[in-house]
DNA sequence: GTTCAGGCTGAACAATAGTTCAGCCACGGC
DNA sequence: GCCGTGGCTGAACTATTGTTCAGCCTGAAC
């Protein structure tokens, strides 16, 4: 542990650098003096490396892309489905292993998917498929009532699955510490479980007729 | 209607060109220029009326949160709690009533919520206030059973009502239409709803045992 | 007709952005 | 020693940005 690795190169800190600052600040709001500021290198080294700031962040999408693969393709019981839910223990362990990088990594996620990149929307595609041949197979085995809405249950997942990661900022201001805490992440997760399959009512069908 | 009201003066249609632009694009996405040529007016005009461009920000969020105000004040028993959730017809009416506008006020919020302005705080704590007030309300009449997170669940009510809102985007290209239309709208409300209430189970302490 | 006020113009300006390129330095093979 | 090779530098350049300001135009007041 005290054994330090030595200093990345420059290549490898602009990477980490305009990552943790387009997380921030978001792309157009980074400069790239910013960038070599923070990675401690010239101006020069970004397009000798990567040609633009353009292709810096394509660079950056990349090494993004490797972190996040990890999540979803290894993720155990990998044919998709309820391994999703269940997962948040293996979730919790990635973001041990990712400790001091992981704030970044999230905040990049957050702005992907709502600058609308074109990777942003394939994570979304992603997600939203997971979802959805999760609804399927519950409804298959008879799990779901009725009266569910197919068309809206997997938005509605993916919103309690998503929401934290997409409201950091507000939730760690109310909560006084951030939402990727390791015990505050395990609860939401039962929570959100536990919400989805049985709400919060006493009664079932509680139809408290306060519209149609 | 067929009898148009007068073209609104410079201010107006830069405040209002100025707003479509920032909620498609970023504020740090659009250029002084790029706003004078979609609201037809010279450069000079914007420093005119409002100074600097943060000037006219000011200006968009000030316009953005009368209309706002519409929404959260004015709804219908004003005392909070269940009106929230009851108030979908309302805003139903509200998005009637902006045609046209509406795309970009939603697109606006979603920013705002995102950007950490100082007022897309305000905004979410006003919404955490709400969520929290109705659950205390709830939980009060013993309509929530034991077992349920109280810390998470008004966040959870969040992520439902929000969702749409921040990833309107992908929800539009997966559905192939607005999830502002009237007819999705309501259905989502429902839904959501619906499963706030008691989730998508058969059982209603279904313990699937997969965790804990 | 003269004057004044207010909405508005757009060429010109200074600051900042992203990009270029000639060349430095350290290291390994000859 | 010499020669590459590759990572890296940073002053200089160009395009674009936000901002300025002298002045135009219109309509009401005198």
């Amino acid at each position: 542990m005290t054994e330090e690795p030595p200093r990345p190169d420059g290549r490898q800190r602009l990477i980490q650098s305009a990552l943790a600052l387009f997380a921030d600040r978001g792309f157009d709001g980074v400069s790239v003096r910013d960038i070599v500021t923070a990675a401690d290198v010239s101006v020069g080294l970004i397009s000798h490396h990567f040609g633009s700031k353009d292709g810096l962040r394509e660079a950056v999408d990349a090494y993004f892309i490797a972190q996040f693969e990890e999540v979803v393709t290894a993720s155990p019981g990998q044919d998709g489905g309820g391994a999703q839910i269940a997962a948040s223990q293996w979730v919790d362990d990635w973001i041990t292993r990712h400790e001091g990088e992981a704030g970044a990594l999230f905040g990049y996620f957050r702005r992907a998917l709502l600058d609308e990149s074109e990777w942003g929307a394939a994570i979304f595609d992603r997600f939203y498929n997971i979802a959805q041949t999760l609804v399927t197979r519950l409804d298959a085995r008879g799990q779901i009532r009725p009266d569910v809405d197919r068309l809206w249950l997997p938005f509605l997942m993916i919103y309690l699955e998503l929401g934290t990661t997409l409201l950091e900022p507000h939730v760690r201001r109310i909560l006084g510490r951030s939402g990727f805490d390791k015990e505050l992440w395990r609860r939401r997760h039962r929570a959100y479980g536990q919400l989805l399959r049985s709400g919060y009512g006493r009664q079932r069908a509680a139809r408290t007729a306060d519209e149609t």
